[in-house]
DNA sequence: TTTGTGGTTATCGAATATGATAACCTCGTT
DNA sequence: AACGAGGTTATCATATTCGATAACCACAAA
């Protein structure tokens, strides 16, 4: 893993969101057709998503790609 | 490919960027590691960057990643 | 105790990015 | 024509995501 800081900073920012709509990890999973695993991998930052995960988050959080990746 | 359209855009926005900086991409991929046949690709629109490889070219062309992201 | 909810972690196979090298193309210039 | 600059494209080995399944943990409710 490269850039470890990163991650888990995405991570943060997607439960972030993810709990100010009041879902949770199964209901966003099912929307991506993720399952529940993928999103805690995704947002204990062991993942490094690819462009296209990180834009399907950010639609089914009903945010833009561009505010999803707004970390600090 | 799933995301053709997103990575495409992804690709334009980077170029536009790039360019506004009047940086070639062999001069941008010397500061990212990368060589110039990979940001080729990223440009393109033939690939699906990480996290990671987003946030590298977002710091070496002096934006943010939410700035880079930011794709209409 | 049993059941359900929310989340974590490990593992697998398949698909794909990454890093590198090389060949190629289109120009503008000498 | 020959050369270099800027890009493109193909290919390879390696690393990692993705998609899925399953086992597990903590907690709350029945």
């Amino acid at each position: 893993m490269r850039e470890k800081v990163l991650l888990k900073k995405i991570g943060v920012r997607i439960k972030e969101i993810r709990q100010q709509k009041g879902l949770t990890q199964q209901e966003l999973a099912a929307e991506l057709d993720y399952e529940k695993s993928n999103m805690s991998r995704l947002e204990s930052g062991n993942i490094d998503p690819r462009a296209s995960t990180l834009n399907k988050v950010a639609k089914a959080l009903g945010v833009t790609l561009s505010e999803l990746m707004d970390i600090k």
